[in-house]
This record gives C-alpha cells, sequence and structure tokens, in this order.
DNA sequence: TAGGCCATCTGGTCCT
DNA sequence: AGGACCAGATGGCCTA
C-alpha cells in the first residue's frame, strides 16, 4: 500500500533505481571482497547527493581475510539484531496505540496503516468535539473528566481499570461509545461519531490526507 | 492465484 | 566508531 505507491512515485520521477540491487541473504557468505560491498553504479548519488560522503566501517587495518569477513559478519549480526528490536520497540507502539483506539472488535486486530488512520481521526474527532465544546458542553468533559482522568489539563487517558475503566475503551461505559466507521471500498475511515446517552455527535475529517 | 500485510535482511546516511 | 534511522528487496502467510 504505501511502499507500492512509493515506488510508483519514484518510478514517475525517473528516480527508480535502473536495475534494483540483488538482496540476498547470504551475500555476506558469499565471500564478497570488501570492493563487492561498496556501493554499485545503480546507487552510487549523483548531482548534489554527492556531497555527502560514505561512512562506512572502516576494516582498512583488518589484513586478513578471514578475519575481515568475521568482523564484517558481526557487525552486520549486530546490526540485524539491532534492527529487528527498533520495529519490535515500533510495533510495541503501534499495539498500544490500538488498544488505546475505541470501539474495534478484538478479532479484526487493525493493520499498520489503519492504525494510523484511525488514530488520526480519532484525534480529529476529539478535537472537533473540543473546538464544539462551548455549543456542546458535556460532551468533551465525559470523554477527558467522566471516566478515569485525573486531571482534565493533562488530557491524557488512563489506562482503566475495574473501578474506573478507560474511556477510550468501547466496553468502558454501555451508554457511550466512540466510533469510526470504516468504508468498505478503501478501508480508509470516512467518518467518525460520538453517541452518549443524551447527545451524538457525527463529523468527517476536514483533511483527511493521511495516507 | 493475485494481492495485501508483515518480518527480516541489507546498505546508505546521519548523529553522537 | 558505533548506533539509529530509513527505504528497498525478498519471502512467507493469509484471504478473496
Amino acid at each position: 500500500m504505501f511502499s507500492k505507491a512509493d515506488s510508483f512515485e519514484y518510478e514517475e520521477q525517473g528516480m527508480m533505481l535502473e536495475s534494483p540491487p540483488p538482496s540476498s541473504p547470504d551475500r555476506d557468505s558469499l565471500g564478497q571482497s570488501e570492493e563487492d560491498m561498496e556501493m554499485s553504479p545503480t546507487q552510487k548519488p549523483s548531482g548534489a547527493d554527492c556531497k555527502r560522503r560514505s561512512r562506512g566501517r572502516s576494516t582498512k587495518t583488518i589484513k586478513n581475510p578471514e578475519v575481515l569477513q568475521k568482523v564484517k559478519k558481526g557487525r552486520r549480526q549486530k546490526a540485524n539484531n539491532r534492527e529487528k528490536n527498533r520495529m519490535h520497540n515500533l510495533n510495541s507502539a503501534l499495539d498500544t496505540l490500538r488498544q488505546i483506539l475505541p470501539c474495534f472488535p478484538d478479532d479484526a486486530k487493525l493493520t499498520k496503516i489503519e492504525t494510523l488512520r484511525v488514530a488520526h481521526n480519532y484525534i480529529w474527532a476529539l478535537t472537533e468535539t473540543l473546538r464544539l465544546g462551548d455549543s456542546f458542553s458535556g460532551v468533551a468533559d465525559c470523554i477527558f473528566m467522566g471516566k478515569g482522568f485525573q486531571d482534565p489539563g493533562l488530557m491524557t487517558p488512563s489506562s482503566g481499570t475495574a473501578d474506573t475503566p478507560s474511556p477510550w475503551s468501547c466496553s468502558s461505559s454501555p451508554s457511550s461509545s466512540y466510533t469510526c466507521a470504516s468504508s468498505p471500498a478503501s478501508s480508509d475511515i470516512d467518518s467518525c461519531s460520538w453517541r452518549s446517552e443524551n447527545q451524538s455527535y457525527t463529523g468527517t475529517p476536514a483533511q483527511n490526507d493521511f495516507s
């Protein structure tokens, strides 16, 4: 979705690599020399990018090719582990965000892009609710103060407990809920609505360009 | 079977 | 020098 669209943009702008560099997981074990590991011609920067100097890891002091190979392999392994850990942290943050977002069945886990879009619209809906607060008194109170917020000024959702369930959770209150409706055709979130005991609010993000 | 989503590997670049 | 960040490539899994 994302990456494909980005690729098309690159293609349209003539920035697509002429021939994608082969990406073999076993590249390090294929006995490539130091020179082979340098940038391929299609990867070398051109134009303004030439100002950027490569600052690759220096292995010039290592003469023994076997040792050199081991050192590079070790560095790659460490970098891979760091990257894995980084992505896991990113996914953990997305999971936390999913838990905060209200009113989605447990068995329908939002994808990453959906999570970001729903969060975007959710924030927008809350902002609208606050903006209309004067003429729509009660809704904002219900969101930020009614169920678990110690300090309304912080506007930080509580984790929610049995006694004080999180206001961001669908199950927090049978009498009030927040929903984001998804278009079946596009899977984009088209509209958001807020419903409480005596009041309701429905709107559409004015600039829903989070795609 | 095509397409979407995801995890992982990888090299380049930036930052400390 | 080493870690963080980023984007491209790849392959596996799942679903319509």
